[in-house]
DNA sequence: CTCCTGATTCGATGGATGTCAATCTAGATA
DNA sequence: TATCTAGATTGACATCCATCGAATCAGGAG
């Protein structure tokens, strides 16, 4: 599976908060490539089922039978997520199994915080 | 332009997050939706010159020059923007402002937290 | 009213994307 | 060896999308 080279390879600690300062160009092709892993419905439900899966992983067994679509589709969309660095697959045995790696998806919603969200969780924290 | 009242308007109570529980099918088409507006470094850009603009808001007029591409390309982005309910404009004699709108970045943003940045939170709130 | 300017809409086009059927690979089992 | 199963890959096709030029719309200034 992705056993050698991730593809995105989780990058540098990427991009203050929209909202407190503008993107460099760079920046927003890095995140356009994952957000648009996510602007799938498809896909956000495979995510989904496998993030909140127990133990943190999901079969790929487990996750077609949620979806009337053929085999190669669902192979397609992992696919996609997998080279946006957003899941994780490895075979073992028979199977195979995909995680969710958080720290992309923390990258993600890290980048979309709003202020007044910030300024709650400062609130919090004090 | 969408005339309407300025603030939030909240939205629907959209989806615990995502490594949380599945999301429906439903969920996973109007959360795509959004994403799908963002899945363009251009529009990512935009969005992060509007809503970290002085003010909150930017001027159209703002925004073209720091692109190598043509004004109805640039309004088509905001368009798709606008049509995903994340930015709102308005005329405003002869120029057209555009704002960010929290809620929907929120909405997104909250969907995609991890359990250990909601653990890290409240740990630190103790 | 006429012109000018900022911005949107329209129409066309090349390239990206979701889907499937057919094929192929990896591992288990005999 | 051969065979079976779970997934991945390939190739083809239809649709979607980013971009542009041209036309159009909305206000402001003569």
């Amino acid at each position: 599976m992705s056993k050698q080279l991730p593809v995105v390879a989780a990058g540098p600690p990427c991009c203050s908060p929209l909202v407190r300062e503008p993107l460099t160009a760079e920046q927003s092709t890095g995140l356009a490539r994952m957000f648009k892993a996510l602007a799938d419905p498809v896909r956000l439900r495979l995510l989904s089922m496998i993030a909140s899966h127990d133990g943190g992983e999901a079969c790929v067994c487990d996750l077609t039978d949620a979806f009337d679509l053929t085999g190669p589709t669902i192979s397609h969309h992992l696919k996609v997520l997998r080279e946006a660095g957003i899941i994780d697959g490895e075979r073992r045995g028979t199977w195979v199994y995909y995680r969710a790696l958080p720290s992309a998806l923390r990258t993600l919603s890290d980048v979309l915080t709003t202020p007044d969200r910030a300024a709650r969780a400062v609130r919090h924290s004090s």
